[in-house]
DNA sequence: CCAGACGTTGTT
DNA sequence: GTCTGG
DNA sequence: CCAGACGTTGTT
DNA sequence: GTCTGG
């Protein structure tokens, strides 16, 4: 069930069986420096896109934290990032986006004495796209054997990373 | 999400 | 086609 | 009563 | 933990 649940429409949470209880009680922070959704326009070619602020700043996704008993009685600890409908900026690309939350709202998020579901809810909109950046990038993104700094791989044209010419420049 | 494996026979 | 691993 | 499911995304 | 189906 763990590795299924990685993501929960903040649409239900307040009523979903698997999700309302930490919905109430074990909500997180997931920190990121941006998400990737692929552009299916062309069904013979996807595209990776990545979505991050425009400012470069880390941020948080709206995450649900739990620990729960396995199948051989083992002690699972799982998390799962809230999604919600996708704003203007990402529309194009996916029918759903991971609700990032404003620091202002973090310790409101956090706070488990806040169990009001009607206080929460309202926090698992869609981000603001003006203050987002989405932008083509490399395939390299599409194999999980690339799991390096993602800035080797943002504006990277595919279809090969162009690792070494990126080292060597201080733009990047 | 994507990439990669998946199976048997028979042994290039 | 479908499942698993990353 | 117990057993089994409980989810999301996308459908290449 | 809790709901559904049998």
């Amino acid at each position: 069930m763990a590795a299924k649940c990685i993501n929960a429409r903040g649409e239900e949470l307040a009523n979903n069986r698997v999700f309302r209880t930490p919905f109430r009680r074990s909500r997180c922070l997931i920190v990121a420096d941006g998400f990737y959704e692929w552009d299916k326009t062309n069904p013979k070619k996807k595209v990776p896109i990545r979505f991050s602020l425009s400012d470069d700043s880390l941020f948080a996704f709206a995450g649900l934290a739990d620990r729960w008993s396995g199948p051989a009685g083992e002690v699972v600890e799982s998390c799962s990032v809230i999604t919600t409908e996708p704003n203007a900026l990402v529309q194009p690309t996916h029918n759903r986006m991971p609700v990032i939350l404003h620091p202002a709202d973090y310790d409101r998020w956090l706070d488990p004495q806040n169990q009001e579901v009607a206080a929460l809810q309202p926090l698992l909109v869609p981000f603001p796209p003006e203050a987002m950046r989405a932008e083509r990038v490399s395939d390299a993104i599409n194999n999980a054997k690339n799991d390096v700094d993602p800035r080797l791989i943002v504006a990277v044209e595919p279809p090969r990373l162009r690792a070494r010419s990126l080292f060597d420049d201080d733009d990047i």
